[in-house]
DNA sequence: GGTGCCATGTAACGCGTTACATGATTAT
DNA sequence: ATAATCATGTAACGCGTTACATGGCACC
């Protein structure tokens, strides 16, 4: 969702190759500890891009047989680059995988919540640990990149213990109460049934 | 990556067919508001834990031509379900779109950092006011799985909203320096060059 | 007989990954 | 020579999506 977007944007600079993008994404974002694009995905992104006619081969250096392919952007490309920039990016997907395995937990014979829970904290208390070591060591003139991402994901990562706490604190709650089963009955047929 | 184990845990409590899956994911995590998995994905997921022996086959109701098949967990889907419980889900994809949009803003032209920063502040009060108002119509009694996951929602979005503050006013600070543009020179070959 | 739910899938595509394959240039 | 880096790609798979197709059954 994201590299198809950024492709177009460092081709906008100026038309460049494959290669030549991977080493300029990984420089945008901070290098490849924080996110680490395969060779694979530049390369089909490009083709795809190509495709949609949102970039077009310039040139093609290198002499015989497939040299460097130099891409630079369309018309359409531009376009499609400044509505990205635009409109902002959607945030709520309410996707969780650590929430789904909770509740799993909570109703799956041979789970625990709890367990379930310090797992967790476990390990976003290790995470906060090595990132924000990351984040000391970091250069604020020439990494600037880096410490803004470092900052949000230990932000987040803060706010998802936060959270933590609450569950736990929540179940404690309920603890005796029976688990309100949310009664796994067929959407819609909400008017007269056949009983 | 998390339906895959949603479903091997629902299997898990009891056979079930695709349909009634689709129901009971939904339930667990709270309606499609939350999170809409598509009939495809549960039909497709089913058909490749088939494929890796996690589950399989118990009967087919329905008589006449293809009918319900309803899946029952195996062993080995047993034991792939308590690894899945047993250790923590990875949390740093430290991979965020908005990050990588900011940081192209800065070095495209025609694109300003100030404008992608205002945008996306709009988007994430919006979507807070949505989900709070969401969060108050919520029935603590029967919908505790959607509370957990609008809360967690919420308190993310509120940790990106400071991070957005804090990103405003870094900006300042450099705003006359020359930004760091991070010299997108090929790694590696740090020795004896060959100048 | 039509509407709407119950129930099952296939096809094709986008994004991302791992693994594999190929060849040119350059430093030692 | 040979190792490392530069440079380009293909194949196959997992996950997720949209769109399409099929048929039974119940209600009115």
């Amino acid at each position: 969702m994201s590299v198809r977007h950024a492709l177009l944007g460092l081709v906008a600079q100026h038309p460049r190759h494959g290669y030549e993008l991977h080493a300029a994404f990984e420089a945008v974002v901070g290098g490849e500890q924080n996110w680490d694009v395969k060779p694979a995905q530049i390369y089909t992104t490009l083709a795809r891009l190509e495709g949609a006619g949102l970039v077009q081969v310039d040139q093609v250096e290198g002499g015989s047989g497939p040299g460097k392919r130099i891409y630079a952007i369309t018309a359409a490309g531009r376009s499609v680059l400044a509505e990205w920039f635009a409109q902002a990016v959607e945030g709520q997907h309410l996707r969780d995988e650590f929430f789904i395995k909770l509740m799993l937990s909570m109703s799956v014979g041979a789970a625990s919540p709890r367990r379930v829970i310090q797992k967790q904290r476990a390990m976003l208390l290790r995470d906060r640990h090595t990132l924000t070591a990351r984040r000391r060591q970091a250069d604020p003139k020439t990494e600037l990149a880096r410490i803004l991402l470092l900052d949000k994901t230990v932000m987040r990562l803060e706010a998802d213990l936060r959270w933590l706490d609450m569950v736990e604190g929540r179940l404690e709650e309920v603890r005796r109460q029976p688990v309100p089963q949310p009664e796994v009955r067929p959407r819609g047929r909400p008017r007269t049934r056949g009983a």
